[in-house]
DNA sequence: CTGTTAGCGCCTTCAC
DNA sequence: GTGAAGGCGCTAACAG
């Protein structure tokens, strides 16, 4: 390697290359405090003149500013980072697509970092967040009932408020932070009365795993629902699945190996594993929305392209998401939790008494 | 609003209270510097005590690292920004997930940012990328084929190497940078091949908008497959639609609503645009896999959970994310273009002759 | 091994 | 309006 010659080795060989604020002063024969104002729309006290010779000459050579200068210069950045579990799955890009809306209102840029839903993981992706000082964090992801790093999780929020950083949960309301969430309990009992007034007597449910707050709720909400409106829903009838979609064919498979019995309806705690359900129960030879109600809840895209199309409680994910950063930027005056509204919305999956489906099902019922 | 008493107004109310490593140095009773070393695991040379005791306040006072500040001192970031045009869609999101294990494995944090699939915005959105001097941009979307903003990306690009960054596209290999391609024409021609061999005689295209590239490869390429294995492919039966599932939706309604004379198969461009397409049908009353064969590109997971399961071209998207972030890294010592391999995959929407995709479903009443 | 001391690129008071 | 200069938090020579 060659040695440079002033004897003191530049950060990289390129380094000469990159361009800075101090190059285009220079260029523009102006100091370097007034190119600084002259590229901030902010700061109105510049000759015109002058501002148009340093803006021409920023643009010839092509100069961007250093974010990481100003962010150190400025003490804050222009960025809210958004922690969700995997990007992959539906219901977590349509809150990022959100949270990126309102980001870009509010002239920030939107950073993800995926945790891969192990909440320990979770942890350390808060803590690397933190340490790129965006102005807002925002978690998506179901807490864990009463997880080891609850209280880990809420300190290292904690500092960062501390900080001077804003924070925002999508989530139960069950932290100290301002949090977006969904009345999963209610959006369950809302589902399971609408499958009683179909018609369907007794459901079975494919929940998420034991200690998932989302997923707990909304089978709670199930039961209660059920029980007011006098159908059954029995414990042993809910089975425990990943929270994805392999998580709902595993669920479905049991079932039906299992026997159905008289289980009319399979409820999935989520649409990504309600379409893992149907999956495996056809490759059982079970026709969902004939054999058996199936249904869901988000209302994933997804939902209108599958067949039949996917009876769910659909929550308004991406609203959610960009309440959530505009919850955080608000600041103290912003209320402290904000229930999205959801509403069944009833397909194919879950035919009526009218429509094929029920009848074929009382016709089959011997089987 | 209360001034602050020593006439200077810190940066934020809460600024006080953000620890750095300074503080760190004083509690822990050694020089910035050495806390500085203490923290790093590089430089092992520290008294063993004196990094512990560091360590121990660190922790104790929650200390994270200011990453801006490291990056303005050291000149480089610890990050690989990846643009996509739409995180939703799951061609992206595999991409996405790729590369974040790509980078996850090189020490790096991805950060990501949707341009929207507006060119223009791309252009954007790589500027502003700029800024933040991540180690590494890559840019993932079809070109365009003669975009006017085509120069200016490249000069974009350009200018972040000379800045010693560096650049993968994911993308036809037609730009100045190590670049990670399909071999859409390839692909195309395979599929038309494949569906052949099935027994297609006559198939209708739903293309993307005119100019992209990867579209407009992957119907060159399946209408020369068609030429070769002599079926026809006639350019009448090629309808435009958006590159989304709503375009995929329009471009079948058109064909249906023109009339499929004699069409056996319709191919979309993407997965994503087929599911659409197989929607549409089906409200029209053409049944996919029986009175039509329906095909895609990409193998998108959720191929296999639309009825009946989608036939395709698989690429494999999450290596493809993972390949373009390696050869960045890589440096010049890299290929300048890796091609991935496609295989088409067969499965119930265009049945063989022999088989027969819905009489499947309602074979099983007799269940 | 450890402390001192320049910077890194930029913003922002403070005088002129 | 404009320039000089201090400081943001941290890293990395350079001496001890």
């Amino acid at each position: 390697m060659q040695k440079d010659p002033t004897g003191r080795r530049p950060p990289g060989a390129a380094a000469r290359a990159r361009v800075t604020l101090r190059d285009v002063a220079r260029e523009a024969g102006v100091s370097y405090a007034t190119a600084s104002r002259a590229i901030h729309p902010g700061s109105r006290k510049v000759n015109e003149a002058a501002r148009d010779r340093v803006l021409a000459v920023a643009l010839r050579l092509n100069y961007t500013p250093h974010f990481p200068a100003q962010a150190v210069a400025r003490g804050s950045t222009a960025t809210v980072a958004l922690a969700v579990s995997d990007i992959a799955d539906p219901y977590f890009s349509l809150l990022a697509a959100g949270a990126r809306a309102a980001a870009d209102e509010a002239g920030l840029t939107l950073t993800l970092a995926m945790s891969g839903r192990d909440p320990g993981r979770e942890l350390d992706i808060v803590r690397r967040l933190r340490g790129q000082r965006p102005r807002v964090i925002v978690v998506a992801g179901s807490r864990v009932a009463e997880s080891p790093h609850r209280e880990a999780l809420v300190e290292e929020l904690r500092a960062f408020e501390r900080g001077g950083g804003r924070v925002a949960l999508i989530s139960q309301p069950d932290l100290p932070f301002p949090t977006v969430s969904l009345d999963n309990r209610d959006a369950g009992r809302q589902l399971a009365v609408a499958l009683a007034e179909r018609g369907y007597r007794r459901v079975a449910v494919i929940s998420g795993p034991a200690g998932l707050r989302t997923s707990a709720d909304r089978v709670e909400g199930l039961a209660r629902g059920a029980a007011d409106a006098g159908i059954a829903l029995a414990q042993r009838d809910v089975v425990e699945g990943e929270f994805t979609r392999e998580g709902g064919h595993a669920g479905a498979l049991a079932l039906v190996e299992r026997g159905l019995g008289g289980i009319d309806a399979i409820v999935a705690v989520t649409d990504v594993m309600a379409v893992g359900a149907m999956s495996a129960l056809r490759d059982a030879g079970v026709v969902p929305g004939r054999d058996v109600g199936v249904a869901g809840f988000d209302d994933i895209p997804m939902a209108v392209d599958v067949t039949p199309e996917l009876t769910t409680v659909a929550a308004p994910l991406g609203p959610m998401g960009a309440r959530a950063v505009r919850l955080a930027l608000a600041g103290p005056a912003a209320p402290m939790t904000e229930t999205a509204v959801t509403g069944v919305v009833l397909r194919a999956s879950t035919p009526g008494p009218g429509q094929s489906g029920l009848s074929d099902l009382s016709g089959l019922s011997g089987v």
